[in-house]
DNA sequence: GTAATTTCTTGAACTACTTCAAGAATATTG
DNA sequence: CAATATTCTTGAAGTAGTTCAAGAAATTAC
């Protein structure tokens, strides 16, 4: 956690030991509900070990997953966070998860005492608009096949941890349309 | 823009004039390239007035929106701005366009001289990131036909400014689709 | 360590959306 | 206001990806 603050913004010891104190940790066994759609997010999350999915029910039930985070990364429900209103999505542990989660209400008091730790998620929320933006570009340019390939070649790590339902999910095809391109790359 | 600051941090009077300053004024016409991918990006724009389309240009040379932005909207290429880095999209305006533009320069001299600013610009980025994930939702949810339907009831004068094409563009699909969903929806 | 559950694969029929081509309507330019 | 360019519509044929169903493989749980 330290060196993800350094990595961002220019604190001093005093101000890192600062913000460390206003978080706790937390422990969440595999499959459990982080944060469930329908209540108030009042935390943000930052991953120590293990990973998440983020996901969203839509009106037949069925679950679109938006992002994966695994250790050093950030999640949460931020529309909730911010504005008090229910969360639109769900985040669910994939392993045995264990996060430092900082409370709204610490949130706010370290951001007004703190001028970089503003900076500091600044800098987060700048680079998440970012990744969010190629990550549209990438559904507008490519065919699944090429999402999947993508992925595969860059994140292959994912692979390890994720299943291959989830996985579809993610990138918003089916599972059995993943089959069909596995066997057809398997082929060549 | 004066509101604008307003609306998303506390400015004093003075910090308010302080931050205008360093804004110039530019004008561009119909048509007219405001940021060029392939290029670097050392503004971020502010729009006074007219609109303006983000888009990508993939391996085929087939052109997809990213984004549109109107009156009161900020765009610009914020990889390349803030890496230095060649701008992946380009932007261009719909109509003849008044803008503030803001140099890397005046903008880093502001972020380090006024928190207020800070603060500023990490709520719009806040903002800017849960549209973003939650157009990604949107995406991976509804089929094509929702997300027409969905556009033309929650914003419909998008579509007295922007053409068909490019609103096709920007829901992933093309125009002679969103012609078949037109008609389709008069015979009802 | 075997039963139960979940994940992954395969195939056949289907559908949302694309491509290409050509004409009609609208907007832009000199 | 005529000429040109661009946008929008229509239709027919094609394709990327879905759905459903059922079996095989892998994980999880007692």
């Amino acid at each position: 956690m330290k060196s993800h603050l350094l990595t961002y913004s220019d604190f001093t010891e005093e101000e890192i030991a600062q913000v460390l104190y206003h978080f706790e940790e937390k422990h969440f066994k595999k499959k459990d509900l982080v944060i469930s759609a329908g209540q108030i997010d009042r935390y943000q999350y930052f991953i120590s070990h293990g990973c998440v999915r983020g996901y969203i029910v839509d009106y037949n039930g069925k679950e679109h997953n938006i992002a994966f985070g695994f250790e050093e990364f950030w999640f949460g429900d931020m529309e909730s966070f911010t504005n008090n209103t229910k969360a639109h999505y769900n985040y669910q542990a994939l392993e045995d998860l264990t996060v430092l989660a900082i409370s709204k209400t610490n949130w706010d008091k370290i951001s007004s005492e703190i001028p970089a730790f503003v900076e500091y998620s600044r800098n987060l929320f700048r680079n998440a608009m970012i990744f969010q933006q190629n990550r549209i570009a990438k559904h507008l340019m490519q065919t699944a096949e090429q999402r999947y390939e993508q992925l595969i070649t860059e994140h292959p790590y994912v692979l390890q941890r994720i299943s291959l339902k989830n996985i579809a999910s993610y990138l918003g095809v089916t599972p059995e349309f993943i089959s069909i391109l596995r066997k057809k790359a398997a082929q060549k």
